[in-house]
DNA sequence: GAAAAGATCGAAAAGCTTTTCGGGAACGTA
DNA sequence: TACGTTCCCGAAAAGCTTTTCGATCTTTTC
């Protein structure tokens, strides 16, 4: 234990450098009433004890802690993941830190997060949701800009991003017209999510704007491989003549991969297929790589922190921002003759 | 903006108890030296004020900021993600909160990160590597205790925690023995994981206790299921007497599963077949869903943090911890006969 | 009833930084 | 030389809590 040492304070700085702890830190900090040669000093000095300002006698001053809390409701889903990545990344370590805590989809779990979140004085709040649906506000007596992400939030006064579900459909639908399919399937997920009718929705717009519709409605069910097949199997025994197929997932566009593989279809020349959320490692290493609509989470997470300082700066923002998705293409949708 | 409030602070809740600050904190706090009746009149000011102590100030005072720092080289890994779970999950949030930062594999970040944290006064910290390979140990001149988790440190003085990969191969090859096969061949990932190595070692062993060997030597190449399919056909032509499948990753096992069915074999009649990570959506949608070995991640994460709180709390431990894995039997080992 | 013991409470300091404001020195000018 | 500026620097306060220690008040004991 030779590190006992406690680290430097900015008295021991000033004392190394002969002068006052008012001086020291007016020059650390660039302030104008300070010789340059005395500044010299003083940096000199705080840099032979590597020195470092304690934040908390800093936040305790400023009422400003730098720290934002990100409070997930779902740690282990996938879509919060790459959602703080991007905060956490658009918050650069130095001027700003995160506060992770995880609610495990327990309000009563959340409050209490949020209460510790809170007594710590963080400066603001990103909310991640697990699913796109609207979730219920925190409400407006909560004391530090909240921006919520991925799933909105009920209250119009507050501010939400989310993900273009409408138009993430349309860039499906559009792709595979693009590419001359016309007899387009739709398989989704969870009717219970509303993300699946916007996606459906969006699809069938794009349709519908090329004169065309889906052979059949859309088919929900779960968001899982194996609905996908047995979803693919319905819809090819009513519609033989299927030559595109939108998924609501890449697990559901898995499972229509396999059902299609065993049904003889040759993927994309018979039956091209997209999927959504343009998961890697599903959609990679797919027979063939699956072309799937990505939700670009890490734009969106750092979207998120960006509104986020906007509002502890004096600036808010409201209502539900949309971002676009990107369409990933990949072998399922790529015409091999 | 009604609640432009500032916080209340201790002095306003002693000024409506009609105490000093110093009877209200010790009110507060359980100090002996305190009438019952004040202290409740304390009690109820605080209440009524919604008072929450401010960390700061504590922190300054006490030299202990409640907080932690989580270093991950990779949060894009789903092998970080539980192990920070269980990590959040044992620190709770009321006395211990969790700061989170994302290295991205690079070490000049990494280096960034960790000059954050400490500024920060941090009590401690978990270092979560990507891969369960070594890793450098940040050395010695860390001002706070460092637990590693999953990737272990290089430094023998270090802590580290990491999953018994020896167990885990040990432990498929034992269920594949206990359901009576006995002609096993093994396909695992890239050769550069010494993770990799482990886990044949330790199958290896098992067979050998068994008085068995493996019907060839295993198959190294990378963890993605496009491997797993083609070492599955060149092992099964060379050995098509096989019975018993050991994989090195999920994805490898869902590609291998892929390749037997194509190639006839029924799973689990023909070939029983067991993946390692237990990932859930790819192991339980899978056809049949796959057995599969379970790290424990998230207990690993749990144990993480208690061995930082023992260390904070001036018991350190040294060494390299290594958590058992648990066997999760699913269809691909479940004969249906 | 007085002195000793015990029970309560409050003033003040410590923990560290930043900012304000006043004082002193150096300089220029008359 | 005397006066007014300008330039630097330091003392002190503020931000909030906890702890120490001395002061005050109550109770007990003889």
């Amino acid at each position: 234990m030779v590190e006992k040492s406690k680290p430097a304070t900015l008295s021991d700085v000033a004392r190394l450098a002969g002068v006052s702890v008012a001086t020291a830190s007016k020059a650390l900090n660039g302030r104008a009433q300070v010789r340059a040669s005395t500044r010299e000093k003083v940096f000199r000095s705080a840099e032979a004890l590597s020195f470092i300002p304690n934040p908390l006698a800093q936040g305790l001053l400023s009422g400003q802690t730098g720290t934002v809390g990100l409070l997930t409701s779902d740690l282990e889903g996938r879509f919060s993941i790459p959602i703080m990545m991007g905060a956490e990344d658009a918050f650069g370590a130095d001027s700003t830190s995160v506060f992770l805590c995880d609610a495990r989809g327990d309000a009563i779990r959340e409050q209490h997060q949020l209460r510790a979140l809170l007594s710590r004085h963080v400066d603001g709040l990103i909310i991640v949701g697990a699913r796109p649906d609207p979730r219920r506000s925190l409400g407006p007596d909560i004391t530090v800009p909240v921006v919520y992400a991925y799933a909105p939030s009920d209250d119009p006064e507050d501010y939400s991003i989310t993900s273009d579900n409408v138009h993430g459909g349309r860039l499906a639908a559009e792709h595979l017209l693009g590419i001359g399919r016309r007899r387009i399937g739709i398989i989704t997920g969870d009717s219970g999510y509303g993300a699946a009718h916007d996606r459906v929705t969006g699809a069938a717009e794009a349709l519908h704007d090329a004169g065309l519709e889906p052979v059949e409605a859309a088919f929900f069910g779960s968001w899982s491989e194996s609905w996908g097949r047995g979803a693919t199997r319905i819809l090819l025994e009513g519609h033989p003549e299927i030559d595109g197929l939108i998924c609501g997932s890449d697990q559901i566009a898995r499972g229509a991969m396999d059902a299609l593989r065993e049904l003889g279809r040759e993927i994309p020349d018979d039956v091209a297929v997209v999927g959504h959320d343009n998961w890697e490692v599903l959609a990679t290493d797919a027979r063939p790589p699956l072309s799937s609509i990505d939700m670009d989470l890490q734009e969106l997470g750092r979207r998120a922190a960006e509104k986020l300082f906007e509002a502890i700066d004096g600036r808010p923002s409201h209502g539900i921002e949309k971002l676009p998705c990107r369409l990933m293409v990949r072998g399922s949708t790529t015409p091999t003759h």
